[in-house]
RNA sequence: GGAGGGGUGGCCGAGCGGUUGAAGGCGACGGUCUUGAAAAUCGUUUCCCGAUUAUAUCGGGACGUGAGUUCGAAUCUCACCCCCUCCGCCA
């Protein structure tokens, strides 16, 4: 949520944002015309109010002096009347305007590329072993999806038996795999000072909203009937709605979590694309950091987490490049992010594999937490951050791929053979 | 699922429907005292919105949430949410 002064104010910059981001003006055009009608009732209401108030007083004066107020009750009565019709209708103003204010997106930071979508992203740096660009095979390399049924450690057909499209399966060496990574990356992120957390992955409609999730992407999200629950996309929204409606000590910051949790997406409107394979799942498995820092550090800390999350895929010996979304990629709540995309032999390019974002204060005022600067009056937003580290699934794939040898069997990276107990899946 | 109890400031804990934004205590911060500390003692100590001659002042709002009664609600009524205790059920 955008900062109503900035909006009423600076309107000009949530314009440009709104075109940069290749959104319409007419959010902004609703919201302005919505909250200038509040802001004039507003003040008629709290004009009258200040009346009522000193009448009131007047009112337990006279009695405590057992004089008549017959003619003073009278005038309150009507002043309470008059205000009470009003504010119905600031009621249904301040609602109207909240929702309008709720699906305006972030801005982007200055740093931020310009561009209308994916194809004007910026690749930043890439990575791999034998530096830079990913190994040749000296054999044609095989998809994540046949490899695993040479092994029979991913069941898709079950899966879809069991539950439907885009469920997987993982049998023996593929479970061990996956239950594997997630270890290796909970103490990886802890030894870096980030505090485990296990999160409930059912949350409420307001945790989905503190995100960014709810009002405005409600078709992506998987919810129970009755009672009502949302299972959350990622770790992100259970982990961030921590410090919901609390007050921070500065010195508290900041704060650094680490999370594994289940994810699961509708993917509505995806049905075509990556219909094979563990790339697109329903329910994903995913290793996520979060941070709450105070403003004027969140771009250093947004270096610092991207880090942390390449660090793990160098640990990996995974082959990965960093791209800065631009403009037009960005998603909704962040104000900049990097995605992380590792290579995979088998479909011989780059994919999404981590995504960090500083949200600013985007977050933290839909959310409402605040922290308090020593020896300072009031209060501010804090910022908050978050990425993957990583999305578990994925990292199942680019091993996999990047790992398998010419007679099908798959060599288990070296950091992650005591997590293994093998050093060759064959 | 059944029965009962409770939600007040950073925490504990008062609060006959009318100077109660809220007693008292703890904690924290500042002063006095002290070589220093402790003790003692005095003082300060919530947040949000708005106006403005703008670290001051003024107005409005907030005692789980929402509605109602009333000139006026932390205080009365209703609904909902959350927490606790007992019984039942359950991994």
């Amino acid at each position: 949520m955008l900062d109503v002064k900035v909006v009423r104010e600076n309107t000009s910059r949530v314009e440009e944002s709104l075109r940069k981001r290749n959104y319409g003006l007419s959010i902004l055009d609703r919201f302005l015309k919505i909250e200038n009608e509040r802001r004039e009732l507003l003040r008629l209401i709290e004009e009258k109010r200040g009346r009522r108030n000193k009448i009131s007083e007047e009112i337990a004066k006279l009695k405590k002096g057992k004089k008549d107020v017959v003619l003073i009750l009278a005038e309150a009565k009507d002043i309470s009347d008059f205000i009470t019709e009003k504010e119905e209708r600031l009621k249904v103003l301040e609602e109207e305007a909240r929702q309008e204010l709720l699906i305006i997106p972030n801005i982007p930071h200055k740093s931020v590329p310009a561009g209308k979508d994916e194809t004007e992203n910026v690749e930043i740096r890439k990575w791999s072993a034998s530096g830079g660009v990913p190994k040749e095979f000296d054999f044609p390399p095989l998809n994540h999806w046949d490899i695993a049924a040479m092994h029979d450690i991913i069941d898709f057909d079950r899966a879809s038996k069991i539950a439907g499209a885009r469920f997987s399966l993982m049998k023996g060496m593929g479970a061990r795999l996956e239950r594997a990574l997630m270890n290796f990356m909970l103490d990886l992120n802890t030894s870096k000072g980030y505090k485990e957390i296990l999160p409930p992955i059912l949350v409420n409609r307001e945790s989905m909203t503190g995100t960014g999730q709810l009002p405005k992407f409600e078709m992506e999200l998987f919810k129970t009937a009755d009672p009502e629950f949302y299972l959350i996309p990622t770790a992100e929204v259970p982990v961030t709605n921590i410090h919901r409606d609390e007050i921070l000590n500065e010195g508290d910051l900041p704060i650094y979590y680490t999370a594994y949790t289940p994810c699961f997406r509708r993917e509505a409107g995806s049905y075509g694309k990556d219909t094979r394979g563990l790339i697109r799942q329903h329910q994903f498995n995913k290793v996520e950091i979060v941070k709450f820092v105070k403003p004027e550090d969140s771009y250093n800390e947004l270096e610092k987490l991207t880090n942390d999350a390449e660090d793990i895929l160098q640990r990996l010996g995974l082959p990965y490049r960093v791209i800065a979304l631009c403009t037009g990629d960005l998603g909704f709540s962040a104000a900049k992010t990097y995605d992380l995309e590792v290579w995979l032999p088998g479909q011989q390019r780059y994919r999404e594999i981590s995504s960090c974002s500083n949200f600013e204060d985007f977050q933290a005022r839909r959310a409402n937490i605040r922290f308090k600067r020593e020896g300072k009056k009031g209060t501010e937003f804090v910022h908050t951050l978050n990425g993957s580290a990583l999305a578990i699934g994925r990292t199942v794939v680019a091993i996999l791929e990047n790992y398998q040898q010419k007679d099908g069997s798959v060599v288990i990276p070296e950091a992650l053979r005591e997590y293994m107990g093998v050093e060759v899946i064959r």
